[in-house]
Formats: structure tokens, sequence, C-alpha cells
DNA sequence: CTAAGTGCAAAACTTTTGCAGGCGA
DNA sequence: TCGCCTGCAAAAGTTTTGCACTTAG
């Protein structure tokens, strides 16, 4: 898991304390794919290896890790926010509202915007994500 | 106010009821610029002149004029959520994270997005929203 | 050792729901 | 009249906070 060692290594740099709960906390997010993950999800997910950690908890240190970059906050239409690794390459989402799966789709949107759109703003961060139906579903039926 | 009766000819044509309750709702959104308001945004709104409503029938109403298409809910980063008529010209937003306030922006990545990125899934609705500081909160110092 | 972090419990906030009575068509 | 709507009250669900204890550095 050097994936991990370097996420550590960044919390060192920022003169945040390594805890057993942040590590279980960001190894959630590891694995082959790339993860969504509720405060709920994560806490379900740690539960097994860490059954200990309180809710509260990875409230507070999702919270931290998105003040200090290694998290993004995302949107994904649910009443629950979720989080992913800042770490990833950049991309948005295809979720599909029917079973809440999210693929992820390598465009940014930010890439054809004019700055005379913008003008003044400054920007600092954006979210884009489409809602739909994704194969599966569509071929299921799509509404049901 | 004929835009309000135009709204209220939808309401009928979907079978709805015409409640006075209703027609304040609906009268929130309107004036010269478009606004994105939230269920207690409306609340607030409308206690001047309508002081008995209940926020429950703010809600409820909301979702339902979602759900018949007369509003388009919006996701600000807030954690609230908030509406926008959708009869309004398409756009999306820059949204100040220091002041709150949301522009709009002319411009849609729908636009140049690739049928090939989407593949197979079927694409609904999509939210984009930027995030950043507003001319006057950029002069003001920006952190702050 | 000590400031930062954690768990517990309780609160805060937004949104939803059950129910009885009210009102638009 | 009839069934949709509304208001009240209470609940549900997510996230935040105060406080005393624990622990990483």
């Amino acid at each position: 898991m050097q994936e991990l060692q370097l996420l550590i290594q960044q919390l060192k740099e920022k003169g945040v304390k390594v805890t057993p709960q942040r590590q279980a906390i960001l190894s959630s997010f590891l694995g082959p794919e790339n993860k969504h993950l509720s405060a709920e999800d994560i806490h379900l997910a740690i539960a097994k290896t860490y059954p200990t950690i309180s809710l509260d908890t990875v409230y507070r240190n999702l919270g931290m890790l998105r003040d200090i970059g290694i998290l993004r906050e995302l949107n994904l239409g649910e009443r629950r926010v979720h989080y992913e690794l800042t770490s990833n390459i950049h991309h948005h989402h295809l979720i599909c509202t029917q079973c809440g799966d999210a693929q992820e789709i390598h465009y940014c949107p930010l890439k054809f915007l004019d700055q005379d759109k913008v003008n003044k703003f400054k920007i600092l961060s954006h979210s884009f994500e489409i809602f739909g139906l994704c194969e599966k579903c569509t071929k299921k039926g799509g509404l049901l």
C-alpha cells in the first residue's frame, strides 16, 4: 500500500496528526476504481476493520481532508455529500438516476469556456455532473 | 402579471389545483432577474403578503412543481436545495463562495460534449456550476 | 508533556410524513 | 360534494458542536 503512504506523507507535510482513524478513512478510498464515498459509506466500509470509529470522526476528517486538498466534495444529486481523492485525474460523472451508479467521463467543460464569459470572476472550482439512465437501466425499461 | 397567469395555466393543464399558496410560491420567482430560491427563501419572501403559509406546504409544492416541470432543482453547493423557473433560458452559474451571489453564465458544456464520450448513457439532465470569487469579493481581498 | 484528535451525547438544520380538517373545481 | 391541499406536529436523516478523555508527536 504505497499509495496510502503517499497520502499519509501529505498529512505530515500539513502538520496534521496521523491517527489510525485517518488512515482507515483514507484507505477506504484506495483500490482499483476511483471511489465516490459518503460519510456513511466510509463508516460502513471501515466498520469491518475498525469497528470503534465514530461517524462524527468521519465527518470531521472528511471536512479537514477537503480543506487541505486531499479530497474533493461531490454533489451527486443525492442528499448526502460524497467525496473522492483529488489525486485521481480530473474527471466528471455520468450518474444513473435509477441505480445510482456513477461512471467517470473524461471531458471537462472548462476547456471550452471563453474567458470573456467569465469576465472578472475568479474561478476556484467547478462541478459538472450528467444525470440520466445508464445502459443497463435503459435496457431494463427506462422509467420503471 | 401575465407571466403568473401563464404559470397558473400550466397548473390547470396538469390538473393541479390552483391554490393561493401555490400562486404565492410561483409569484416569488417572478421579477426582472432570474431567481434561485430555497424553500426557506420563498417562505420568507411570501411571509410579507401571505404570513400563514407553512413551510411544509412550500416544500411539498416545490417538489410537485419540479415533478411537473415548472421548476428545476439546483445544487449551489449549499446545504439547501434551490429552485429556478425552467421557463428561463438555459444557463449555468458563477457562484461566489464568499458572498453567495450567483451570476448566470450562458454557456452550456453539453454543446461541446462528444457523443462517443457518453456512449450508451441516456442523458436526461445535467448540472454545471462554477465556484470562486466574484469581482466584488476579489477586490475586498479574496480570502477574508 | 500537551495540543490535536476522538467518542459520546445532544443539538441543529433541512426535509419528509401522518393525520384531521379545509377548500378549489 | 369529493378528493386534493394545507397546517400542525412530530419524525427522519444528515451534519455539527460541546465537553471530557485519549493519544500522537
